[in-house]
DNA sequence: TTCAAAATACCTATTACTACTGATTTCCCT
DNA sequence: AGGGAAATCAGTAGTAATAGGTATTTTGAA
């Protein structure tokens, strides 16, 4: 049920192709000579918000996945993937739909795991009150009076909390915070 | 391929049963009466790290997915899909390994892209670079050393991104960093 | 009950950031 | 050639946070 209407070897040949042939789907790989398909998507995403994506490689790196979903290709399978699977994801993908394969899934819900269970540093409970508060961009006076507790309690808070997580400013903290869902 | 070895009608009572029966995987909902599946699934994970859960619910709202992810379930499907995807949900897990539907993969890659999509403010280049730094936690002083200009400037581009993002302080800043991808 | 961790509180400096205002240059687009 | 955004630089004040130190009270566990 999909026409073929042309191929390109990079994505700068691509590029050049869309520009004189209209088309509906675009499937990529990711490293290519010239400009990667990550590059690529973003190109198409930009210039012709229409076409849609659909990423076929056999990168499963949890890092790259994250940026073709950030570069908003409608679709990711890896490329030892069944026949079946991709027309599946073609049809899906045509029907204005988007498509993952299982496969990429699971590892962004392992990374995503991992990532949770590196850290278990002995925060206590008030601390993480705290650091809650200081997320809300709250100041240590608001925090204080927040809590009905002394600005100098809040201060030692955070001092004992910027130790704990190895943080030097509270910019630390808050990639700290966010990489540990504390937020 | 599997043995059912008992039922529960909410989380209080599975924990009370698993206390007495070993089992291997945990089958539940995520809305029920004394203990909701979440924290269900929490206990358990804690409790007893080898049993595995399959969460199958109704909710498909991307907060609560997530929540559902943090917990670590090994599985994730919606109470509509057929008996074929519940099976091999379960073979997948008891394989050790984890299974989460398409519709929810789906649901995230949306609530993805559309959070990065809500925001298109016209943060330029150099912002962008500077904001960068400040994740890397340095100074003003620090950014101005390491980019060749002086700390004044970088006051400036630090006052006009605060202004742009409508944070109050780089805490702010910082989490406006983490929602976009900034850093 | 005794010990340790957690939470509470204070002091003194120094450093860093925010708020206000004003200005020049460079570069891209029309 | 002109307009406008981006990037550059400067001053002055005031506010907030960090780095040292010290010390008391509460609380939960052994």
């Amino acid at each position: 049920q999909f026409e073929f209407v042309g191929e390109a070897s990079n994505g700068v040949e691509a590029l050049a192709f869309i520009k004189g042939t209209p088309i509906d789907i675009l499937i990529t790989d990711i490293s290519m000579a010239e400009m990667n398909g990550t590059e690529l998507t973003k190109q198409v995403k930009k210039n012709y918000p229409d076409i849609k994506v659909l990423v076929v490689t056999m990168f499963n790196d949890p890092a790259i996945i994250n940026e073709i979903l950030m570069a908003e290709a409608e679709g990711y399978i890896l490329k030892n993937t069944g026949k079946a699977e991709l027309v599946q994801a073609l049809t899906q993908i045509a029907d204005n739909g988007t498509f993952y394969s299982r496969e990429i899934m699971e590892i962004m819900v392992k990374a995503r795991m991992k990532r949770k269970t590196t850290s278990d540093l002995t925060i206590s409970p008030r601390e993480t009150e705290i650091i809650k508060l200081i997320g809300e961009e709250l100041s240590t006076a608001a925090i204080a009076e927040r809590l009905f507790i002394s600005p100098r309690t809040v201060d030692t808070h955070r001092k004992n909390i910027l130790e704990k997580t190895g943080c030097r400013t509270i910019v630390g903290l808050m990639k700290y915070a966010f990489e540990n869902n504390l937020l």
